[in-house]
Parts: structure tokens; C-alpha cells; sequence
DNA sequence: GAGTGGTCTAGACCACGCA
DNA sequence: GCGTGGTCTAGACCACTCT
């Protein structure tokens, strides 16, 4: 097998069913089981890597606690899927004042190709003449612009993404089901601004109103970043919305 | 022992450990052991509840996952205490642009007691003529303020905190090694405002700019409301910075 | 009924902190 | 060296899902 000895050899210890983890871990990310799909059963990897049920159920368990993989009583652990649903719940905080989540949709996006600018390289760890897509849309609560966002990606992870119109509303789901990328943590630093003319005109609001300014950077299972995405709304009718544990 | 049987009777079955981990947390709630206490050792628990060393472990386990007891090896299972830095890294999101969390010292202070608002009451769940404490006071980052507070908690619930200052500058170890109150989760609605008259001249901007307004509600272990605070800065040389997962 | 994850037990041994 | 939490095992039985 292709684990550590069981006998801890310190230095360099660690613990089994870490091991067996980053073993699944890696098989996940390197699309061996695809999203969706079913792992083996508990017993069988337990036999398959000799080890004993409890270590891969520790295993599994800590996964699971990472929302990469999914339980189901009865039937089996499955690696997670982005639904529409999932993605927006886990990484669209934005509400309404009262708590309750925003759902807003999606009607038009451009999508342009250009060259990556020195900030993006290196926030994303792209080369210095790596290229990337920019989308730029409006999402819409009521009727109204409600949500400006401007993404920016690989251009040569995601090749062709920009033939793929129309994009879904939540752009993660795309990501895994066409081009295997999952995301699965982002990091997100929000400031105040004030609207510029653009904005302004799009939102239905002056110019110089107070806007909230969300700048995500989004990451892969592997931790790698992904995405970055700017999103722009007016206070007052929505607010962004953040559990502290 | 207070445990209902081991042998599952549905309907109504819960599993033992979490028992167990509601029995603990009860006692941690009631103050039977106090804050950077130990618990007894997972074997005396074991033997004095009639369950396995497993049971207690998985109990204990998930304590720890919820931020409400710490393990150390060798050592033993303490309840939390709130330090400066643990309080202030949990719930303080304000940080520089480039991540690195700020770290603002607290001068003066005011409190002053007053009837609670309709929804300050609402929101802290007191009775109609509930009073409360307000405290202001501006936070100090390299010499200047940064951060304006405004919080609000039940006069009845911190008797005599009005006469205890100067206060330190995270009230939450103040809450918890004087009142006995452990904040352990927060519900943060953030939006962007216009800066008044009151707050551009303390922050020493224009009227006008946009500010970040942060509202947060703070709980404790038993899930009640106990403090809303109100925080304004101006974005620029701050940000709100979180992690999604 | 068969197969899956979920709970619970009992016991062995390791790593760590401290006296 | 002792007591603590941390890891690992083997096996039993329960709860859930599907056929």
C-alpha cells in the first residue's frame, strides 16, 4: 500500500488516517472519482488500503467537514456538486436587511479577452504573459439592477468559456461541470465607495452614493486561486450578511 | 445516570454522545466548571457517566469543533477562557488591505443607562421596560481614530458594569471573567452609509464619505442575544476581511 | 434482505506535559 | 513515571435506502 508504516517513526510522524485523507484528497482532485459520483464504501477502501474502518470513516469524516465530499445514510459518500442552490448559499452573502438571503438573477454578461494585469498575475499565480477572461454583468432583484460584478479568470484555464454563452446564474457550477474546477473556500474584503457615473446610472442611484464594494478571491480544492470577482450594490435595500463562530 | 438508555427506543432517539455533549454543555453553561478550567479526564467522565471512553471523546470532540472547550495533549480539556488576542481574532474582521488583521487601542469611553429601544428590546429579547447600557467609544489605530463603536447590552444582565471603567479594550473577557457571560458566536449585517457630521469630524474626513457600517449581534453559549454593537470606519485604509469555506 | 453509513464498545499503544 | 489527550484496531449492532 501506499501509505506511511503504521508504526509512528517520528520525525516526521503523521497520524493514518491524515494519510489516507490526502490519498482520497488527491484522487478527488485529479478527477478519479468526478463530482457527483459515489466513493467506494467505507469497508472496501478500508480493506483496499489496509487499514481499519474507523480510519477512513476519521478520514471521510474530515472531508466531509471541509464540504468535499457528502454522506448519505444508506447509500454511500459522494464527492459534493455545486448546484445552484449550494454554490449561491455558500458564497453569496449578500441579503436582504431583514436576513433573509438575495436571490437575484442573471440577464446579460460580456465577456471580453485581454492580457492579465500585474495585480491579477499575481494574485491569481499566473506567468507574465498569461492571458484572462474578463465578464462583466448586472444581476437583477425586482425587475432592477441590483448587483454589478466583474469577474476575472484564466483565460487559458477556462479556454473556450467565453464561446459558452449564455452563463449560468452561478458561475461555479460551470466551472465543475465543464472545466472540473471546484471551488470550495474564497476569501472576501469588503470597503465603501462611492458610485461613479457608471454605477450610478446603472444602479438607479447619484453619483457619490455610498456603495459596498466586495473584492473575492475564490480557491480550488487544491487551494489554489481561481477567480476574482468584484461585486458593487447600493445599502439600504440589501446588506452583506456574515455568520462570526 | 442520567442518560437515556443506550438501547436506541424510537422514536425520539438521540445518540448517546450528543447526550453526553449536551450534559457537558449544560454544565459549562451553569458554571460547574468555570472558564480555563479543566474538565475531569475522558476516563473519569467515561466511568461516571456509564459510557465508553469513545462516546466521551466524540462529545468532547465536537465541544472543541464549536470553539466552547480546548484540548491539550499531556494536559487536559479546558473550557474557553477569551483572551485579548482570541476574542479579538474571532469576531475583530477589520483589517489592513493587505490582510493583516488591525489591532486598535480604545482611549475613552462613555456609558450612560437608558430605557431600551423597541427594537433593541426585540433584538435582545427583554421585557418592556427593560433598560440597558450604551457604551461609545473611538478606537485608535497609529495614534488616530479608526473605528467608532456604539454597543448596547441589558443593564440587568452587566449590574454595575456602569461602574467599572476604565473598560479593557475587548469587553468580552470583561463579560466573561465579571458577568459570566461567554460571547461565542456573532451574526454580522454589514452596509455602506454616508459619513455625518459627528462621525467625518472624528475620523477626520469630509462629510459625506462612505463609510463602513458593521451591525452585529453577539451570543452566547445558549444561543441568547446579549450584545449589539454598532462599528463605523472609512474605508481606504481599512477593510472587512472574512473567509468563506 | 443486502448494502451503506452511523453509533458504541473495549482495549492497546503512542505523543505530550509535568514533576 | 504517571496522567492526559490522540491514534488505531476489531467487532457488534442500529438506522437508512433501495430492490
Amino acid at each position: 500500500m501506499t501509505l506511511a508504516s503504521r508504526l509512528p517513526d517520528r520525525p516526521g510522524f503523521r497520524p493514518l488516517y491524515q494519510q489516507v485523507r490526502e490519498l482520497l484528497l488527491a484522487r478527488i482532485a485529479s478527477g478519479v472519482w468526478r463530482p457527483a459520483e459515489a466513493l467506494p464504501s467505507e469497508q472496501t477502501l478500508a480493506s483496499e488500503l489496509g487499514v481499519s474502518h474507523g480510519t477512513v470513516r476519521k478520514a471521510l469524516d474530515s472531508l466531509a467537514a471541509d464540504n468535499l465530499v457528502e454522506r448519505r445514510q444508506g447509500k454511500g459518500t459522494y464527492v459534493v456538486e455545486h448546484t445552484q442552490e449550494s454554490a449561491h448559499f455558500r458564497f453569496f452573502k449578500i441579503a436582504y436587511p431583514g436576513g433573509e438571503r438575495a436571490m437575484p438573477s442573471c440577464r446579460k454578461a460580456t465577456i471580453s479577452e485581454r492580457l492579465a494585469k500585474p495585480g491579477e498575475r499575481q494574485r491569481l499565480g499566473l506567468d507574465a504573459d498569461a492571458r484572462v477572461f474578463q465578464i462583466k454583468r448586472d444581476r437583477f432583484i425586482d425587475g432592477a439592477v441590483a448587483v454589478r460584478e466583474v469577474i476575472v479568470i484564466s483565460a487559458d484555464l477556462f479556454r473556450g468559456l467565453d464561446k459558452r454563452q449564455p452563463l449560468p446564474n452561478t458561475l461555479y457550477t460551470l466551472y465543475q461541470a465543464e472545466f472540473g474546477v471546484s471551488i470550495v473556500s474564497a476569501s472576501e474584503q469588503i470597503e465603501s465607495v462611492r458610485a461613479g457615473r457608471d454605477d450610478a446610472e446603472a444602479l438607479g442611484i447619484e453619483a457619490g452614493a455610498p456603495l459596498l464594494e466586495i473584492n473575492r478571491t475564490a480557491y480550488d480544492i487544491t487551494g489554489r486561486a481561481i477567480e476574482l470577482r468584484q461585486s458593487r450594490f447600493a445599502s439600504g435595500k440589501l446588506v452583506y450578511s456574515v455568520e462570526l463562530r
